[in-house]
RNA sequence: CGCGGGGUGGAGCAGUUGGCAGCUCGUCGGGCUCAUAACCCGAAGGUCGUAGGUUCGAGUCCUACCCCCGCAA
């Protein structure tokens, strides 16, 4: 089958080298044009770009492709289109450009974590499994057909970013397993049970702040599904901590009673301990503002913080 | 020229209006203890990011450059 494909991210660099590797061929990429970026507002090219340009792959950038790409994909002659982390919406004119259409590679066992950030909120949710789904794209989002599933067990202290790569290589499998269906015209298309779908929306630094009236092991899975961004973090005096690992702590006994998100321990010895909903967690890798990111223990060494100071956003000091 | 924070013994930080370079931890040695991540005593270890400049004197003030980070996308 002669593939064209959209991506922009690792996760689409990495299911991209898979088919690279099948008897497949990829025609042509296609990814979003360079913008502003980074400190300094400086154009930086995409490493999922800089790879294709390194594979000499022909590289089509579009800012909206429905609008701009119909014609210059279609001068490729490519059998099927795959999206793989391809931010943009295609509208009908590229949905139809290909006589097989276009797949998509989903991280998620559709039809539950619709959305951009499936991974991030299945590690969020505590779910011990996820997947791979590939399906078929249509105009609204994720709700096409599926052709194929793979499921993987999530690992207990994976970050987002951890999965996603697990999931890449396995949504490459998924792929060309796919398409050589596709080729031998024997794949099936399922239907997604609408009722059974959950959706979620962008993630964004707003909702990264840690809500210390959840329970320990929430709130360790939040700070691991918000790893490698937005990171999650915690206000302490009105400037934002970022929080980078989460320790659920069992072991913990003090005499004073804490409000959920006030500061139990904050020791070079013991960690940095905060009261939660239903025990303490201990916020074992934190970075400051224009710090590093660094263990609790080495942190504390320097930045002395007060007892019973609550982290909590928007809260003020309260002693005791 | 998008905004902002920072580079100080091995680690993390403080250093006031320029005036002997400090704190917490770690390391090494000794002591106490049934024992310990606890406690006590002592020691080693620093071209204060780089290059210039101002000054009797610069970690501190001025200039240029290098590196790291947050916001913003």
């Amino acid at each position: 089958m002669k593939v064209a494909f959209l991506g922009n991210s690792e996760f689409s660099q990495i299911v991209l080298e898979k088919l690279l590797t099948s008897k497949h061929l990829v025609v042509c990429v296609v990814s979003n044009v360079d913008k502003q970026t980074g400190r300094g507002r400086k154009i930086l090219t995409s490493p999922f770009k800089q790879f294709v340009k390194s594979k000499n792959l022909p590289l089509l950038e579009f800012k909206s492709v429905s609008k701009e790409g119909e014609e210059a994909i279609r001068h490729f002659h490519p059998d099927v289109l795959v999206t793989a982390s391809f931010g943009q919406i295609l509208k009908d004119n590229i949905l139809n450009l290909a006589p097989y259409g276009v797949v998509n590679v989903h991280a998620s066992l559709l039809p539950k974590y619709r959305g951009s950030a499936p991974i991030n909120y299945a590690i969020i949710n505590g779910e011990a499994t996820t997947g791979i789904t590939i399906m078929k794209t249509e105009l609204s989002l994720d709700t096409g057909d599926i052709m194929l599933q793979k499921s993987l067990d999530i690992l207990d202290d994976e970050t987002a970013g951890e999965l996603t790569i697990r999931l890449a290589h396995l949504g490459g499998e998924a792929l060309l397993e796919a398409l050589d269906k596709m080729e031998e015209d024997s794949i099936l298309f399922t239907p997604q049970d609408d009722n059974l779908a959950t959706m979620y929306r962008r993630l964004d630094k707003d909702m990264s702040y840690i809500n210390f009236n959840k329970s320990m092991l929430e709130i360790k899975n939040f700070c691991r599904g918000l790893n490698p961004w937005p990171i999650s973090r915690v206000k302490y005096k009105g400037a934002d901590f970022l929080v980078y690992k989460v320790d659920c702590v069992n072991s913990f006994e003090c005499d004073i009673n804490y409000k959920a998100g006030d500061i139990a321990s904050c020791s070079s010895k013991s960690g940095l301990i905060v009261k939660c909903r239903d025990g303490f967690v201990r916020l074992s890798k934190i970075q400051a503002p224009g710090g590093k990111i660094l263990d609790d223990t080495a942190f504390l060494n320097g930045k002395r913080l007060e007892l019973g100071v609550n982290l909590m956003q928007g809260e003020e000091i309260n002693a005791r």
